[in-house]
DNA sequence: TTAGTTACTTACCTGAAGGTAACGGATAGT
DNA sequence: ACTATCCGTTACCTTCAGGTAAGTAACTAA
C-alpha cells in the first residue's frame, strides 16, 4: 500500500478521534450550561453554580466539575473562608470552545426553525 | 418586571434550548460519524454505511438513521432493485452542521494536544 | 446546645444507550 | 429445494448517565 494512503488513513483516524473526544467532553446534559455560566460570570462558587444551572443536583454538579477539571477546562480553588467556599473558573484552554458554542447555537437555532416549520 | 428583562430571559432561554437540542441531536457515539460518511460519499446504502462506520450494529444503525431522518438531516430512499436496497443521503439542512463539525474538529485537536502535553 | 451554611459524599434507583445474536420477508440464482 | 443478499426486527443483556434523598465534616452564630 502506498505511503499516501497510510497518511490519509492516519489523518482520517486523527480527525475521527478529535471529533469523538470533543463530543464526549462537551456532550451530556450539563457541560455546556456549566461552561456558559462560568464564561459569563468569570468565577463562581459551587453554590452559585448549583443555583444558576437550574435543575442540577449537587452530586451531578460535583461529577461534571471534576470531569471538566480533569480535562483542563476548569480550575478549582479552595478559598480561606468560613464556612469554606470553593471557586471555579475557566482555563485559557476552555475559551477554545467558543467556536463550538457559536456553531452549535447557530445550528440549533436553524434546526429549531426547520422542525417548527415541519421539515426540509 | 420591565420588558427588557423579559426579552433577555426569553433570549437566554432560546439560546439554551438551541444548544441543548443541537447537542442532543449530534451527540452520542455514532451520529457524527454517519453524517461525515454521508457527507463524504454523497449517497450510501444501508450496507455501505454498516461497513464504513466501523463497529456499528444493524440495530443501532437503523435507530440512528431513523432519528436523523425524523430530524430532517437524512433522506431515505427505497430503490427498485433486487434484492431491495435503501439509499441514504443528506438533506440541505444537514449541511448546516458543517460549522459544528469544523469547530468540534478544531477544538478536539487542540484538546488532544493539551491532554498529551499534560494540561494547561 | 442547637441550628445553619457550604461543599460535598453515599446509597439506591430508573431509564436510556448500546451490544450480541438470532430471526424474518422479499427476491434471486442454481 | 437450497442458499445467498439486503434491510432490517426482535429479544435479551449490560453499562452508565442521571435523579432522589439522606448523611457528613468543618465551621459559625445565637
Amino acid at each position: 500500500m502506498p505511503l499516501i494512503t497510510r497518511c490519509e488513513k492516519n489523518e482520517k483516524r486523527e480527525r475521527s478521534l478529535a471529533l469523538r473526544d470533543a463530543i464526549e467532553l462537551l456532550g451530556g446534559k450539563w457541560k455546556i450550561c456549566i461552561l456558559q455560566n462560568l464564561s459569563l460570570y468569570g468565577t463562581m462558587r459551587f453554590k452559585d453554580l448549583q443555583e444558576e444551572v437550574a435543575g442540577i443536583s449537587s452530586k451531578v454538579l460535583t461529577k461534571e466539575l471534576q470531569q471538566l477539571e480533569q480535562n483542563f477546562l476548569v480550575v478549582r480553588t479552595i478559598n480561606n473562608t468560613k464556612p469554606v467556599t470553593v471557586s471555579y473558573s475557566l482555563t485559557e484552554h476552555a475559551y477554545e470552545t467558543r467556536n463550538v458554542f457559536n456553531a452549535l447555537l447557530e445550528f440549533g437555532a436553524k434546526h429549531r426553525a426547520v422542525v417548527k416549520s415541519g421539515g426540509g
